[in-house]
DNA sequence: CAGTGAGCGAGCTTCCGCTTGACTT
């Protein structure tokens, strides 16, 4: 056991640093951060100056006892967590939690994992900066006021369970204001005009595609201007050629990751994350949470003589990019192979998949640019002053696109890069075909998970290591759901002019489908206005840019924590105050109309589980009736045709076995009841329209599956059944599943074997 | 884990940022 207790973040790196350093070091990780505001309450003193109340919580203990024991051997403790204000946070909880004698604590920092940067590290030691501690306290105590004050104001205006915080919240407003913008968006034609040319004195097959430079509002103005085609001579007025270059974009930071593997191979955040975590924890990638896009020394001169090797030396130009986001902490490199000599891993297709396009954006960035020649001719006509444009572009030196092209969030063009006839001021060029096309304008595109990491990114919201959960956590609150929205179909004009004649037809194309796109819930507007209405301040785009510059100040040691915290605190809780007494419950209630048959009002609003139609009044001596809205559903867009169908469930839908069959939806979509007991519907059922035939094939099919996981069952007071499940067989009874024990027999055991893990199950729980 | 939804009142929910296993039915 060495002399020198070294602790890190990830076990991962302390795995890399213990082979660097010699058997005088031990190397510890803590796992992150080891002790927090107790999740139950407030923890924060607010008569005490904000002082923050910390506890190890229980899944930390185990670590703080290895530590603890680790320590007892060591003469030195080197607190090498990570160089930014968490990391300096977390060596200051250190040194607390574990009660480290600060003579024996030194403080170091490396931005790269290997045995010089770590040498170099050991060689200067510093103290732990109070100040950048300080900061995390500021940041930690507003979040947690913000979170837990907000909150319980909609648990008691809106719903329970909901949640408020200073990154969620703008998460959704930006998911809903985008929904804001799409439903306001009315789509404008026009006309692009399209010409194909037959170049004069060339072969019969050369051509020319050219376009109007400016497009036709109307109908009218396009057949006007194929007219005047008819008699029109055209002839080449002006070609210039340009050389153009394009750069490689710079390595991968945990957001253009998350963004890359999204649009190139379909991942979500959460799957991106897990699969870099794999690959990190094998040691073939570097760490995979990061806003740098800095790379070491080591990796620059290996990505050189990569690059020397496999595609030449005019293939190579070494860059170090600088991150441009304000807001990085650059804590780590960028997200890299480690060992960039090789070019494919082991591991499953999704491993594979993430690891090549980490190592060609990585490779990519070493190498030179691409060299481009774009030509730009000018087509006149004798008729008309306006001119239509051919644009063509020649790629001279590949350069980094030999491997990797960054792909882009909008929709694919019609741009692709074409080659031009050779072509000279002045040549003649006859009209094959002149086309006048229906354009309609884009509404904005709705967020894709990747699209609003990206987002919030440039607005420094939410750091690497919470993007993906963020993600997850609006989706889990249901104020956003992920969802496909089918297209439209939709007429679009084209007139076609060919020699003399002029054709007009209406054509149809698909519009507006989009695919694993962000949408707003009723929830998720109705608390976005809510708090747009009373917390405008914390809702504002910028509130986390303006606090992150006070907590810079905090970190420089020109103000005090505490005073921070007071200036904000004072007037927000006021406001929680004010909110809670003054604001009235917030339903999203909108009247749809009246019911035919009762004559009473028709409602839709959110109810205590979720969104919910009403017929009656909530006030006077009738209760109303309710039905919950389904999937795809909302309070914004369901007619009163809709709410009242909703109302023809439960339905009977026959008899099987002398017991009736009802239909009806529950929280878990559409189901079957029968004799107590519940059959889910198939994605293709309607609840509605069941016939009693296909609601028997799913009794029966149930029934059947039922009887394939059952291994064996006992009769008897209470029942019990031993079942195959996911993990193995397990005991199920009275509702409860309890484990069997390794070594056991699931075939050949009694109902008395059972009885008894049950008994020994349930005092376990105890 | 399944038919709720008013209102009463018990007790509960909730934040962001750092890190991975232990655990599952």
């Amino acid at each position: 056991m060495g002399k020198n207790l070294v602790i890190v973040e990830s076990p991962a790196k302390a795995k890399t640093i213990e082979k660097f350093l010699g058997s005088e070091y031990s190397v510890k990780s803590c796992f992150g951060h080891i002790r927090d505001l107790s999740k139950n309450n407030l923890s924060i003193d607010i008569d005490k100056g904000f002082e923050p109340e910390y506890e190890i919580p229980p899944e930390k203990r185990k670590v703080i006892t290895e530590l603890k024991k680790a320590l007892k051997d060591a003469e030195v403790v080197w607190l090498a967590t990570d160089e930014d204000r968490e990391g300096e946070a977390i060596s200051w909880h250190l040194v607390q939690a574990l009660n480290i004698d600060q003579g024996n604590a030194r403080r170091i920092v490396f931005h790269e994992i290997t045995k010089p940067a770590i040498l170099e590290a050991i060689k200067n030691p510093r103290q732990i900066d109070n100040h950048l501690v300080d900061a995390q306290q500021a940041r930690r105590v507003l979040d947690r006021l913000v979170g837990y004050e907000v909150s319980p104001i909609l648990w008691r205006k809106i719903k329970p369970a909901l949640s408020a915080g200073r990154v969620q919240s703008v998460a959704v407003r930006l998911i809903v204001e985008r929904e804001e913008e799409i439903r306001s968006f009315r789509a404008e034609s026009s006309f692009r005009i399209t010409g194909l040319f037959r170049v004069a004195g060339q072969k019969e097959d050369v051509t020319l595609e050219a376009e109007l430079a400016k497009r036709l509002k109307t109908r009218e103005e396009a057949t006007a201007f194929l007219e005047k085609c008819i008699g029109a001579e055209f002839q080449v007025s002006g070609v210039e050629t340009k050389p153009a270059r394009k750069s490689p974009a710079p390595p991968f930071t945990t957001s253009t990751l998350q963004q890359e593997a999204s649009r190139k191979l379909g991942f979500s955040v959460a799957k991106t994350m897990m699969v870099a975590q794999q690959l990190y924890e094998s040691g073939r990638i570097t760490y995979m949470r990061t806003d740098s896009v800095h790379l070491s020394n080591l990796a620059l001169a290996t990505a050189k003589k990569v690059i020397a090797e496999k595609y030449g030396d005019n293939y190579i130009k070494t860059r170090q990019f600088t991150t441009r986001s304000k807001s990085a902490q650059e804590a780590h490199e960028a997200i890299r192979p480690t060992y960039l000599e090789q070019e494919m891993v082991t591991g499953d297709a999704s491993q594979k998949r993430l690891y090549d396009l980490i190592w060609k954006r990585t490779i990519a960035s070493q190498m030179s640019e691409a060299i481009l020649e774009k030509t730009v001719a000018e087509i006149s006509q004798s008729n008309s002053p306006e001119l239509f444009i051919a644009r063509g572009e020649v790629l001279r030196f590949e350069g980094f696109l030999k491997v990797y092209l960054e792909s882009t969030d909008e929709e694919e063009g019609d741009t692709g890069s074409k080659m031009l006839p050779p072509l000279k001021q002045g040549d003649r060029l006859m009209r094959q075909l002149i086309r006048a096309t229906e354009r309609f304008s884009q509404s904005p595109a709705r967020y894709t998970e990747a699209s609003l990491v990206k987002k919030l990114e440039e607005l420094g919201i939410g750091r690497p290591s919470t993007y993906a959960p963020i993600i997850s956590t609006i989706q889990k609150r249901e104020y956003a759901e992920k969802k496909d929205k089918e297209g439209s179909v939709r007429n679009y004009t084209q007139i076609t002019l060919e020699g003399n004649r002029m054709d007009s037809e209406v054509k149809q194309e698909r519009t507006g489908y989009e695919k694993g796109k962000l949408f707003p819930t009723d929830i998720g507007t109705v608390v976005n206005s809510f708090l747009m209405k009373y917390f405008e301040n914390i809702m504002d785009y910028h509130f986390t840019a303006a606090v992150e510059k006070e907590f810079d100040e905090i970190a420089g040691g020109r103000k005090a924590w505490r005073d921070m915290i007071r200036s904000f605190y004072t007037p927000f809780h006021q406001k929680v105050k004010e909110t809670m007494s003054v604001s009235g419950k917030q339903s999203g209630e909108r009247l749809l109309g009246t019911d035919p048959v009762s004559g009473k009002k028709v409602y839709a609003k959110i109810g205590r589980y979720g969104p919910i139609v009403q017929i009656g009044e909530s006030e006077g001596n009738e209760k109303p009736r309710f039905a919950g809205l389904q999937k795809g559903q909302s309070i914004e867009e369901i007619s009163l045709g809709q709410a009242l169908a909703l109302f023809n469930l439960p339905r009977k839908a026959g008899s099987y076995e002398d017991a009736e069959i009802t239909v009806a939806i529950g929280r878990f979509g559409p189901y079957v009841r029968h004799q107590g007991q519940f059959y889910s519907l198939g994605k293709q059922d309607d609840p509605y329209t069941i016939s009693e035939e296909r609601a028997i094939e799913i009794i029966e099919q149930k029934r059947k599956k039922d009887q394939e996981r059952t291994i064996r069952q006992f009769e008897g007071e209470p029942p019990i059944s031993i079942l195959k499940g996911k993990y193995g067989p397990y005991i199920s009874s009275g509702g409860k599943n309890y484990r069997i024990p390794k070594g056991s027999d699931p075939e050949g055991m009694t109902r008395e074997e059972c009885l008894d893990i049950i008994s020994r199950g349930s005092k376990r729980k105890k």
